[in-house]
DNA sequence: CAAGATGATTACCG
DNA sequence: CGGTAATCATCTTG
């Protein structure tokens, strides 16, 4: 009895006097009577409730006062926990079981291609840095580098997009979470909140948001799918080589006839002079060994062509050697490429060219080296020393260094000089004079 | 414009 | 991964 005529003392005086809650605290006395009195305390939660549902019927200033009389009351811990179990108990039969979501089947999978394509995820290689450093590289190249660094910086570009949204979305996550968790406890002082229903909720507006993130990545896939599409449509739109970088190609293809394999650093050095890229020219290589074999007679003019090209340089180069070579002992076969080199035996050298003239070639007698000279050797051989009656047919240039398959030799085998097997066919006129 | 040339892409192989 | 073969798509030429 005491006690509900202090709560209803001090909710009627606080009420009254405003805000001035100084008396109002509706303190137990100090020697608890503790279940003592069990009716009194049913009576207390009955008027508390009462207070609680009329407190919409009251002007906003007794509402007020009287909701924080009824924060303070002692018995509000205790009917707090009761309302929240109340509602948790209703709450979960309304949501039923539809909480914990396996992960989203599209979101992984736009997660997966974001991360393939290098948006997402750690910044690999082809980031800014290696779009300028393509971009910086290729100064004055091809406009197929260009076109690729153009694609890097676009790629970039999205990148960048997508992760100030994506920071800028988890930022304003953050902020509202925090904002509504705030908001939440703030109200758990008058309502019925749980932190379990915090939790809840937080993970309700994670889930939204994640929805939306959904959409930012849906939408850059788009955009790199888009960028992609366009710049593979661009690399179809190719451009013939400039003339001089397909004499280029050519002269090393030609000059390496019997091999036209370049190696990476061949390759790199081909491309740096071409200007076109290590990938082009392995294309071109690609391309020429395929269109070469498949019609070596119409390759047949450009043949003999480009190896008189080459054989001017070569019978220069050839006659140094020789001339060094008089004086000292034959040097070591050096790189066969257009610089200088020395010649080889010349007794040897026919030997193995009578061979090269029979379609049926088995192998490279001579090593590499000494092999790509001959090849650009045999014209000013045929021209200087009347060898063509010896050419086989009426090609200058048969396809020595294709086997009966149509594969190239292997001409990396050793670069022991081994004499033709047998030797009714040789009787090369040894025109050793 | 049709045909051929040519650079790039793709599938497949060892 | 580098090679071949087939094919595509565009460029060049007559």
């Amino acid at each position: 009895m005491d006690d509900q005529a202090r709560i209803m003392q001090s909710i009627g005086g606080v009420s009254l006097a405003g805000h001035s809650v100084q008396g109002g605290m509706p303190l137990p006395p100090p020697h608890g009577h503790d279940g003592t009195d069990g009716d009194g305390r049913k009576q207390d939660i009955g008027d508390i409730l009462h207070q609680i549902m009329t407190i919409t019927d009251q002007s906003l200033d007794e509402a007020q006062a009287k909701k924080h009389g009824l924060n303070c009351h002692r018995m509000k811990p205790a009917l707090f926990s009761v309302l929240c179990e109340i509602k948790e108990k209703t709450g979960l039969s309304i949501r039923g079981a539809q909480e914990e979501d396996p992960p989203d089947p599209q979101l992984m999978r736009l997660d997966n291609m974001l991360l393939a394509e290098g948006v997402a995820g750690p910044e690999k290689g082809g980031g800014s840095a290696a779009a300028a450093a393509a971009a910086a590289a290729s100064g004055g190249a091809a406009d197929n580098s260009i076109e690729h660094s153009d694609y890097r910086a676009k790629l970039t570009q999205i990148r960048q997009i997508y992760h100030t949204e994506l920071e800028k979305y988890e930022q304003a996550c953050n902020e509202f979470t925090t904002h509504v968790m705030n908001l939440l406890r703030e109200q758990s002082r008058t309502r019925p909140i749980s932190p379990k229903e915090i939790e809840r909720m937080v993970g309700i507006i994670h889930r939204k948001f994640s929805s939306i993130q959904m959409q930012l990545k849906q939408s850059t896939c788009e955009a790199v799918m888009i960028l992609r599409s366009r710049f593979l449509d661009a690399r179809r739109k190719r451009r013939n080589f400039s003339k001089q970088a397909t004499e280029i190609l050519n002269e090393y293809f030609y000059s390496h006839l019997s091999n036209p394999y370049p190696s990476e650093e061949a390759k790199e050095e081909l491309a740096k002079k071409c200007s076109i890229t290590v990938s082009q020219v392995s294309n071109w290589f690609g391309n020429k060994r395929i269109r070469y074999k498949k019609n070596i007679g119409k390759f047949q003019e450009e043949a003999n062509l480009y190896a008189a090209k080459t054989a001017v340089n070569a019978a220069h180069a050839a006659a140094a050697a020789v001339q060094n070579s008089q004086a000292n002992s034959p040097t070591t076969p050096n790189s066969g490429s257009s610089g200088s080199f020395s010649l080889p035996n010349t007794g040897d050298m026919f030997l193995s060219m009578q061979s090269l003239n029979g379609d049926s070639y088995q192998g490279a007698q001579v090593g590499a080296n000494v092999q790509s000279q001959v090849d650009t050797l045999r014209h000013v051989i045929s021209q200087t020393a009347g060898y063509n009656d010896a050419l086989a047919g009426n090609t200058m240039y048969s396809p020595h260094g294709l086997n009966a398959n149509g594969g190239w030799q292997d001409a990396t085998t050793p670069s022991s000089v081994i004499s033709p097997t047998e030797g009714p066919g040789s009787v090369h006129s040894d025109t050793s004079n």
